[in-house]
DNA sequence: GCTTAGCACTCGATAGCCATGAGTGCTAAT
DNA sequence: ATTAGCACTCATGGCTATCGAGTGCTAAGC
């Protein structure tokens, strides 16, 4: 493939790129990175490189810019020599640590970490990878139509959620309901469900449409793969100057906005575990081809906990990547903690 | 103040400028609004509005736009004349209705409604204005360290938060605990809290310091004027042409994506019931100078929905004016249906 | 007294021109 | 395989001229 001269060619003008912004040139390389080496050789080292999809030119006579392929070949041997360089600042692991209201309150705080020691956008996620086991089960009347339904995990992932119910259940039947299914806790849900389903059949006969709505809803938040997400500041998106025009930029703003598009991103990242870089097309989304992102993820008894950051394609994947490393070990090492002892 | 020439030439100019965004000329004038007028006539009289503190030019010998107080007059002129005019759609307004998942879930479809219509950014938010009134509470233990506190108010937020207990509590304990509030349910939090308070010092002496952490977090939720707020899509924002820089952007976007500028900003409208209009500097915050806010509120029930647009200081305020007024008509009147039967 | 026409003037925006400089490709010499 | 040299390209920034929208002011008209 690339000769050795040539990879450190190639990995120069990838480290002084992501470094400086700019287009570089042979006289720059030669200057800073490769003493010893003319100009005009880099240059022609440079032309071979781009015949071979490493490099391209912005405008004839330009200086080099890398290419997504260039990027990935940069990221790979990175991670290959990559030792434990840069600590995170022990002051933020100790407020992380010391934030620990949950899991919801860890992820929160991991992601805002992210997102400051990157100054690009951190985000956390935790994926319920079977079905969810449950912890506990609360049904609260709100009025005549609404009931709040509570769902507390194994793991400590809560949701809520209201729901409409076409006929009034009275709070005394909900509480017979909550602790009939709270009896199974610990259970998966597909069992949780096949149970509930008897009974409702059985002895909710006339309540038997409203309920399977509500195990409808439920079914949506614990059967499949459910994803629950924490994004830090969307405004250090700012920091991407990687932008032509605005336009491209809303587009991308708009996708990190919903939700829905950032899982969808996360869970392309397929890597069971440890880290992984998506580069600029390797993405489905074509408004992020100017962006990457590094994913680090973990997954342990039936969830899956998943930290990435979002940055230009032009970051800095040493870095940011010692940090996720370090940022998913202190939050995994947590979770073990909690679970151990709970 | 100023004659009725005067404030034809006014208006005409603030109309203009919200439609084309661009400074309007005399000849401008002349052509589209005051047929009949010379241009020269019309010089004349912006010279006079400008010493008068309407109108500013960017440039000497460039057209006029209008300053605040322009606006403000225009705001208000509008506000007078006003009629129903723009119906909101009703395929809108049914959607609406049709997501009745409680007041989030309706606050949330009006934030995202008046997003939508406004081309800018709708928010939605709730105040509880004096002390909370108690629907029910519940402590759920997630591990040894961390219990689920849920909270729901009478008008049926929904609050929910894991804290911290440096002792172990059992799950019958909080449930002990938790029958003993909810007997309360329907009374303010301070009677609440004094209850409690009282149970803990006599009942749970050794778990009193744990207890009291808690009794600080609900206070903080319930005690003040807590509010709740809903945002429609920021990525509106960028609909708002008129940025000089990104620098602003950026800054202004800080802001709106943590709620407590947001919930400040809106506690400034404190117009008890009806339309506001914050416009520029009138704001404290100077990121928003470009900027405007149109606020409609309507409390009932010691509780006061606020709704509002953020958008640029050259907004149509007639339009969303009239929409904001449409929706919360709806929602408010949702309202006490819920209420009312409930 | 209010309105209009005319005229000189201002100033931002646009386009063209040129010099500069960073960078390239190519060729010939080492 | 490497280097030095040279001609060439192209983005950038400064400079100038032009254009046009818009003004202020003065004098004339209703």
């Amino acid at each position: 493939m690339l000769t050795e001269r040539q990879l450190e060619v190639l990995l120069s003008v990838v480290y002084e790129f992501i470094e400086s912004g700019e287009h570089v040139g042979s006289r720059t390389l030669s200057k800073r990175y490769l003493i010893g080496r003319s100009a005009a050789t880099i240059r022609n080292q440079m032309a071979d490189l781009e015949e071979m999809g490493y490099l391209m030119q912005p405008h004839t006579s330009s200086g080099r810019i890398p290419t997504t392929r260039a990027y990935r070949l940069f990221v790979d041997t990175v991670l290959e020599r990559r030792r434990t360089r840069e600590q995170v600042s022990s002051e933020w692991v100790d407020n992380l640590k010391a934030h620990r209201n949950g899991i919801e309150g860890a992820l929160t705080s991991a992601s805002e970490l992210l997102t400051q020691l990157s100054h690009y956008v951190g985000v956390a996620a935790v994926t319920q990878l079977r079905q969810a086991r449950l912890s506990k089960i609360d049904f609260i009347r709100v009025d005549t139509s609404n009931v709040l339904l509570l769902v507390v995990l194994e793991g400590g992932i809560v949701h809520h959620k209201i729901v409409n119910m076409p006929y009034d259940l009275s709070q005394d039947t909900l509480q017979d309901l909550a602790r009939r299914i709270n009896t199974m806790s610990g259970h998966e849900w597909g069992e949780v469900r096949a149970a509930l389903q008897n009974y409702i059949m059985q002895e909710l006969g006339r309540y038997a449409e409203s309920c399977q709505k509500a195990l409808i809803d439920l079914d949506r938040l614990l059967a499949g793969e459910h994803t629950t997400l924490f994004t830090g500041s969307l405004a250090n998106l700012f920091n991407i100057h990687d932008f032509q025009d605005i336009g491209r930029f809303r587009a991308l703003f708009s996708i990190l906005e919903q939700e829905d598009g950032l899982v969808d991103l996360l869970r392309t990242c397929d890597t069971t575990d440890g880290i992984g870089v998506i580069i600029g097309e390797e993405n489905d989304l074509p408004e992020m081809k100017n962006c990457a992102v590094v994913l680090s993820s973990s997954s342990s008894d039936g969830q899956k906990t998943t930290l990435g950051v979002i940055g230009p394609k032009r970051m800095n994947y040493e870095k940011v990547i010692s940090v996720l490393d370090r940022v998913l070990k202190d939050l995994v090492g947590k979770a073990d903690e909690n679970e151990g002892d709970g």
